[in-house]
DNA sequence: GTCTATAGGCTGATAGAC
DNA sequence: GTCTATCAGCCTATAGAC
C-alpha cells in the first residue's frame, strides 16, 4: 500500500490541515502556559508539524495567537447579535446567552482560558481589529438586562455588573476545567463531579431567580409572555 | 543632613523591606503578564531593588513565586476557616464571605490575578505545602451551603457549583480590573464606572435571591434562625 | 509546503567585590 | 545585604535545500 508515498498518502492535508492543527495545539498551550509559556517548538510538537510552519504560515507566534482570537471570535460575535436582536423576552434572551455561551466552549475548548488569559494581560494583544469584537461579545449581556428592566420584566440592576457576574462564572467554569479535572482524578475533591450542564443549568436558575422583577403583593399572571 | 550615608538613611530597610518590595511588584507582575513573562529583571526593576537579591532573598524566581502564594494563602485561610465555623446563618456567612473576599483583594489587589493563571495553568506551581491551602479556600463556600440547604434555609442547589459561580464572578471582577479601567479611560464602554463596593453588594443580592429557599404559600417567619 | 541548521537575542542565575 | 559583570541555556525567526 505504498507506505513510502508519504506526500500522497497525507493527500492535500498540507496547508489547511496544518493552520488547523496549529492553531488548536496552539489555544490549548496558550491557555495553559500563557503566550510567553507556550514556546513555539511545544506549539509545533503537540500539532505534530515542523515549528518552521509557525512562521510560513502566521508570520510568527504573534501572528498566530492573532489566528486563533480573530476566527473564535468572527463567529461567536455573529451568534451574539442574532441572539441578542432576536424578538423574545429578556429572560429567554438570558437563558439562552447561557447555552450559546457553552455551545461556543464545546467547539473550542481551551479558548475561555486562552482569552482569560488575554484579559488579565489588559488586552495586550487585542488590536483594532480583535478589539470591536470583544467589545461586541462584552455588550451583549448588558443591552439584553437593559432592555429587560425597560420593559419591567427584570429588576433594576447593573447591567453592565450583571454581564461581569454572568460571564465571570461562566469563563472563570470552563476555563478551570482542567484544574477541577485533575483535582477530581486525584480524589482531592469529595464530592462528586458535575457535567458542564449541570453548571449550565445553575447559572441559568441562578440568573432567572436573581434578576427577576420583585413581585407585586399578589399579582396572578407573570408568567407568559 | 549626610545625603551620602546611604545605608544609615535607609535604616534597617534591608532585608524585610527588600523582600517585601519585591514579592509586591512579582504579584503585580505575575498577575499581569504570567510566570514566564514576568522576567525577574522587570520585577526587580519595579521593585526598585537589584535582581540578584531575588536569588539570594528567596532562591530564585520560583521561590519568589512560592513566597507569594504562601504568604497570602496563609492568613486567608485563617479567615475563612473563622468564617465558616462562626455561629450564623448560612445567608449571612455567605454574604460576608463576599465582604471578606472583597477585603483580602484590597490588601493583595493583584493576587487574584496571579492566582487565577496559577489555577488555568492546571495547578502546576502548587505544592504540598500551598495544595491543602488551596483547597480549605476551595470548601469554605461549598460547606456554608451545604449546611444552609440542611437547615432549610437554602434552597436545594449543588454545593460545589454554587461556590464556582460565586469565587468565578469574584475572582474574574477583581482580576480583571486593570483591563476595564483602561477600557474606561479609552471611552470605550459607554456606561459609568462603578467602584467595587457596588460589585460586591451586586453578588450579594444575587446569591441572596439565587438560594433562598423557595417561600412556602404564606408562611410567616422564615426570617430569623 | 515542509524540513534542517543556525543565527541572534534574551533570560535566570551566580561569582566575587564591596 | 547589595551590586556589577558574566555565562550557559533557551527562545524565535529564517535562509536555503528539497
Amino acid at each position: 500500500m505504498q507506505e513510502s508515498r508519504k506526500k500522497k498518502v497525507r493527500g492535500r492535508q498540507g496547508s489547511v490541515f496544518t493552520k488547523e492543527a496549529l492553531m488548536s495545539a496552539a489555544a490549548a498551550a496558550f491557555a495553559d502556559r500563557g503566550f510567553d509559556g507556550a514556546t513555539v517548538e511545544f506549539i509545533a510538537r503537540k500539532a505534530r508539524v515542523n515549528k518552521a510552519m509557525i512562521s510560513y504560515h502566521f508570520g510568527g507566534k504573534e501572528g498566530l495567537y492573532h489566528a486563533i482570537l480573530l476566527s473564535t471570535f468572527a463567529p461567536a460575535v455573529e451568534r451574539m447579535k442574532a441572539l441578542r436582536d432576536s424578538d423574545q423576552p429578556a429572560d429567554q434572551q438570558l437563558k439562552q446567552f447561557v447555552d450559546l455561551f457553552a455551545g461556543l466552549v464545546a467547539r473550542q475548548p481551551r479558548f475561555p482560558a486562552m482569552m482569560l488569559r488575554e484579559v488579565l494581560s489588559g488586552g495586550r494583544h487585542m488590536d483594532e481589529e480583535i478589539l470591536p469584537l470583544f467589545l461586541t461579545v462584552f455588550s451583549t449581556v448588558r443591552e439584553i438586562v437593559a432592555k429587560g428592566i425597560r420593559s419591567g420584566q427584570l429588576r433594576s440592576v447593573d447591567p453592565l455588573l450583571t454581564h461581569l457576574s454572568l460571564i465571570g462564572a461562566l469563563v472563570f467554569y470552563f476555563a478551570t476545567e482542567p484544574l477541577r479535572d485533575r483535582l477530581f482524578a486525584e480524589g482531592k475533591l469529595p464530592v462528586v463531579k458535575q457535567p458542564p450542564a449541570a453548571f449550565v443549568k445553575h447559572m441559568q436558575e441562578m440568573v432567572a431567580r436573581g434578576l427577576a422583577a420583585e413581585l407585586p403583593k399578589d399579582a396572578p399572571g407573570s408568567t407568559g409572555d
